[in-house]
DNA sequence: AGTTAAAGATTGGTCAGACCTTTGTCCGGC
DNA sequence: GCCGGACAAAGGTCTGACCAATCTTTAACT
């Protein structure tokens, strides 16, 4: 079903103007919009593509390589390059942002302002649309984390999977990937410093908060709530030193897992 | 200025694994991080940092175009590569959204519900924190409105400007990143069915209203208020066909929309 | 002398062809 | 029937070259 009739990928036009490989990309990118493209669909090899659309093999690899780098194509060595099809809510890559952040000398307090602002604003929506469903999971993560006061590593997981659950209630996808791309680097600072447990009695106690203002469809009270949460959050990290910085793995390739500071 | 000693551009070490094209990445990210480029800077011409590197000039090529596609770099020919400098705020390619909303199937009120909810947070730190120059920058986009209600292109200039300034008083840049990336793609829709002006006169008031709330640092007036408005601004905009897909320009140096005309 | 226009050097953009590494599949041996 | 090796497919990298846009320098002209 794969069957990429010449049709499809239209020679690219001269069209003398600009760079030719991010002709390319708009080639690309156009497919996607008239969805001829789908999450999970694999791509003609480079070859045959690059013959396709007229441009050299090189070029065709730019723009794949752009696409690459924003999370919307995959290519994996000897099996092809493939639209990325993420499991969960489609995800947003963090990198720019954090690079943005180093290259601004964003401060913590900015991202964790806007960790909370977005939040708060999720939710309010989850307190109005969450299904029994996903209120039985926010109940289970709750558990999980009080069953794991004592182990900081499974407590974060528990953590981060609740604030996934929420977001899915919100049901705006959009506002779910943003905070994903906020709250990923403000984890990953965390989990340098997940060895001291600070007051997780605490940091659960509020979730099952957060949890019951949902349940009880109060968006006010769950905003509320969120906000003291996050607060408490940010200061409790912000009493260890932080720093939001370097993070080798951004796609999940998640080969080296040397988080160790070796310097 | 910036000389660049082959002290800063280590080679890379050979370190067998993974793509060496991600080397590269990880490398020019570090020196990010550690704050040896700063915006605007100049990198080595390819040939050069290719050999400091110790890597091939394709392979230099890839890395720097992922740098390019999430905005981080920008290369001009027959100038060289630079480290993106943005006059405004920091600004995150809304690209990677478009796609996704291509991708997924977003649908346009819960791009506007993301909108509303950035905008809603935004308005309500504008209110805790402007300035007088600020708000002083306000007044004039809004008297700006009014003065174009029977210019529409004219008329959404002033509106993008009003929210741009509203953001920057906001004092949180990464909100405010994120606001335009949503705000970019919506806006692009409404440029295109811009001639049919609906209802300025109304949208130009509660613009004012929001001025006001914010001026009187009424937060939570500034977020209703500021809701109400996008609501409108909703409904207006789905009476039309509307359709966010396609926008050419991406890391377009978009110059333009510099809002502070008088420090 | 100052200004402008042309020539040269610099630098990113593209192309061609080749080879390597990884992945996936198929077939034969156990 | 299961497993492992061989082969093919596909992306990753490299060398080397040439093109096109830009910047710099120089020289001619006013």
């Amino acid at each position: 079903m794969t069957d990429f009739n010449s049709d499809l990928f239209k020679t690219i036009i001269p069209e003398g103007r600009g760079n030719t490989s991010e002709e390319v990309v708009s080639q690309l990118r156009e497919m996607i919009h008239r969805g001829e493209l789908h999450p999970g669909d694999r791509l003609p090899p480079e070859r045959d593509l690059a013959k396709l659309l007229g441009v050299s093999r090189p070029t065709l690899r730019a723009g794949i390589r752009s696409l690459s780098a924003v999370g919307i194509l995959q290519s994996r060595q000897g099996a092809g390059t493939f639209v990325v099809q993420s499991e969960g809510p489609p995800q947003l890559d963090s990198s720019p942002l954090r690079l943005m952040a180093s290259l601004h000398g964003f401060t913590s307090a900015e991202m964790f302002e806007a960790r909370q602002s977005l939040e708060m604003a999720i939710a309010g929506l989850a307190a109005e649309r969450a299904t029994g469903d996903q209120m039985a999971s926010m109940a289970e993560e709750v558990t999980g984390m009080f069953a794991s006061l004592d182990e900081p590593e499974q407590f974060l997981v528990h953590d981060m999977r609740f604030h996934q659950t929420v977001a899915a209630a919100s049901g705006n996808r959009i506002l779910t990937a943003l905070m994903n791309m906020v709250a990923t680097i403000l984890f990953d600072a965390r989990r340098k410093t997940v060895k001291h447990a600070t007051d997780l009695k605490e940091s659960a106690e509020m979730h099952r908060k957060i949890y019951r203002a949902i349940r009880e469809h109060s968006p006010e009270a769950a905003r509320l709530t969120m906000r003291d949460h996050l607060m408490l959050a940010q200061r409790a990290q912000e009493a260890e030193g932080i720093d939001y910085s370097d993070a080798a793995d951004v796609a999940g390739n998640g080969d080296g897992a040397d988080a160790n500071p070796a310097t």
